[in-house]
DNA sequence: AATAGTTTGTTCGCCGTAGGAAGAAAGTGT
DNA sequence: ACACTTTCTTCCTACGGCGAACAAACTATT
């Protein structure tokens, strides 16, 4: 995330009370998607009295919808409020090698426009191209922008991605902002997968989780206490680096566990195992195999039985609770996804649950949809607490 | 961390602002030592118009203590206002195998009274009579208790403790915070480590490590984003079942990591390198011997390697960025620390620095003073945020 | 030494607003 | 038709944040 720079203003000023009282409205509206007012008092604690002018106000801007009365047993109904998701607008841009794709989402997550192209040789100036470009005249209801890169990023700058031509410690993130004039976020694919997942996928009921992806590479994406965490230098999540096995050595920015346990490393094997085809699906193509031909199934529980001490390797460290599997791994069956299950209970320290991710695609579309939803919420300062 | 039940409050209620403002001029006050009343104004954004009747207020209980003028090159001289450490106590309960301590402190982690004892049966019994007793007429000013056990704890119950005679989710928490009627936290004692080198010793200038401490038992407490990280069932940390070698086996609540670089198992080990001689620092003693000792040379190199790719697991998964290296491995001589840190440097994604601890025993207290003095401060209520 | 200048802390008062209380609105049950 | 319940609005008051003027306390300058 981008630091703003915050002048030092009062937690308790009236401007930041009413901004406060604005987004607590706003995010329980957000949240139950229609209410009515009585349902806004008890979620926010605001008198009713309070409530009256805000959400009137809230109406005039387009945040709220009056709908018809609800349902009642007894006394007045309650005015039901619609949550107008087109009300906050986010975009996000996905970096990839070759290509830049920007699309533009309400805050479900709804797609509303979206354009790709071949990736220009000014990331900065083609993002802020498109972006007004596809929002159009809805520019005011612009919320943010989150911008996903492969590799590892902090402080809105991107390292380790050349593929994308990103010069290491470029300011992308500042650049953007300053010229669209909204809070923008960078980071990378998988921890925005991660966040997707647990907005709006199968961690919408858990604060803590890890997302283990596997592709070219082997990569987490870390939530402890509901939020991303990148770590000090944001390389947390880097597990294609764990060195479970002595012998096993990295080269150049490949990690040594990802050099023979990623998508590609599976893929070179299950070539070798059925020569001739080459696998557009390694895992998936694994796992058919190894139903008719004895080589594969033993290949198989090899990978899994790395990828369960790759989980519990986590497990120990940071005790996630949930892993989703996303990438190459969410393309194990039922069947291997419960051997898995069982060779990661058998040797975790906590219980740990193993799911397939389910949003696929859309994960980071979501992820950074609640990225920069989070962002333009000015968070309240925390009270500094601690011994010096 | 016990939660208290939290009826739903406006988050800017007239209450609320006052308590908020008074928290944020403490906090201020608390890391400055000592400070004016326009240092105030800057670090806490409110205004001089608002500071004078709640700096009186502070001064009249006790919490600041006007001194005289301080130093000025020009202009009226700053009336300094120092933070008294006495306005708030806290009580550090330590449960040990075979004995409880228990120590009042003031919020510099100064011991006014400190008392140990056998572990009788009844523990919240025991603690509940102590405290009062030692805090004596100052107990006005107790601000919570903190209790470190040893085990896993989450929620305010201990688990994985029989070594203290506690059952099973036993909500010990709750009882004394229901007795006393102050904010009372359990966590294991590694944990409260982490806590106090952050709040007041090798960690004090980072928000993001982790702390190895190597004694029966191989564990590790983990602060991201400033906070102590617990995980999802409160096994963050339980890095000795990493499974960092395949033949490597655990038995009954030994991880597999541990059980063969622990301090006990190398302590075996140096005891058959120098027979005769029971060691009561095994890695110092270790240290000392690969000096002359080709074999125990050997050996020193085998233990660094091992906890070498321990930390390197670590930083893949949560990239603490400093690790703090606590009992026995606090051992090591510099020439060791180095050889670590270079086995570390070459393996890790990140640039990771390893230190030792520098408060010993004394990190628990700080531990647990951290601890109490923020779970006696209400947490500002989060602001939903996100896609549903 | 008187005066100007500068910074710090306090008092005053206005304005905005949180929230209590009362009332209006809009239903259901008898 | 009336009583009753619940929801929402209006009115009012008391309180507190903070702008502005003021008082205090010191240094530098003439």
């Amino acid at each position: 995330m981008v630091d703003v720079v915050t002048p030092p203003t009062s937690p308790v000023s009236r401007k930041r009370s009413k901004e406060i009282k604005r987004l607590s409205v706003i995010a329980a509206a957000r949240q139950a998607r229609v209410l009515s007012r009585a349902e806004l008092t008890e979620l926010t604690g605001l008198s009713p009295a309070t409530l009256t002018p805000l959400v009137r106000a809230l109406i005039d801007e387009g945040y709220l919808i009056e709908r018809g009365p609800g349902a009642s047993r007894t006394g007045r109904p309650r005015a039901m409020l619609e949550f107008n998701p087109r009300a906050e607008l986010v975009a996000a841009v996905s970096l990839e090698p070759s290509r830049i794709s920007c699309e533009i989402a309400d805050s479900d997550g709804v797609v509303i426009a979206h354009r790709t192209a071949r990736l220009h040789r000014d990331i900065v100036e083609t993002i802020c191209r498109f972006v007004p470009e596809l929002v159009g005249d809805a520019l005011p209801a612009l919320r943010g922008v989150a911008i996903a890169a492969p590799g590892v990023s902090s402080g809105g700058a991107v390292r380790l991605a050349p593929a994308v031509g990103l010069v290491e410690g470029e300011p992308i993130g500042d650049s953007v902002q300053q010229r669209l004039g909204v809070p923008v976020v960078v980071d990378n694919d998988v921890n925005l997968m991660a966040a997707g997942e647990h907005a709006a996928g199968a961690g919408s009921d858990v604060s803590d989780l890890l997302l283990l992806h596997v592709a070219d590479g082997v990569g987490a994406g870390l939530i402890l206490g509901g939020r991303v965490r990148h770590g000090a230098a944001g390389a947390a999540g880097e597990v294609g680096f764990l060195p479970l096995d002595p012998e096993d050595r990295g080269h150049d920015g490949i990690g040594p566990f990802e050099a023979r346990w990623s998508a590609n490393a599976i893929a070179e094997r299950v070539v070798a195992l059925r020569p001739g085809h080459r696998p557009s699906a390694p895992v998936r193509d694994l796992v058919e195999l190894s139903r008719t031909d004895p080589a594969a199934a033993s290949y198989l529980g090899e990978v899994l039985a790395a990828w369960a001490r790759l989980i519990v390797s986590c497990v120990c460290v940071v005790d996630p609770g949930r892993v989703l599997l996303s990438g190459a791994a969410a393309d194990l069956d039922d069947a291997a996804l419960d051997r898995l299950q069982s060779l990661v209970t058998l040797a975790a320290p906590a219980p740990t649950e193993v799911r397939r991710a389910v949003l696929g695609d859309r994960a980071v579309l979501h992820g950074a949809v609640s990225y920069a939803l989070a962002a333009a919420v000015p968070a309240v300062p925390p009270l500094p607490v601690g011994s010096p």
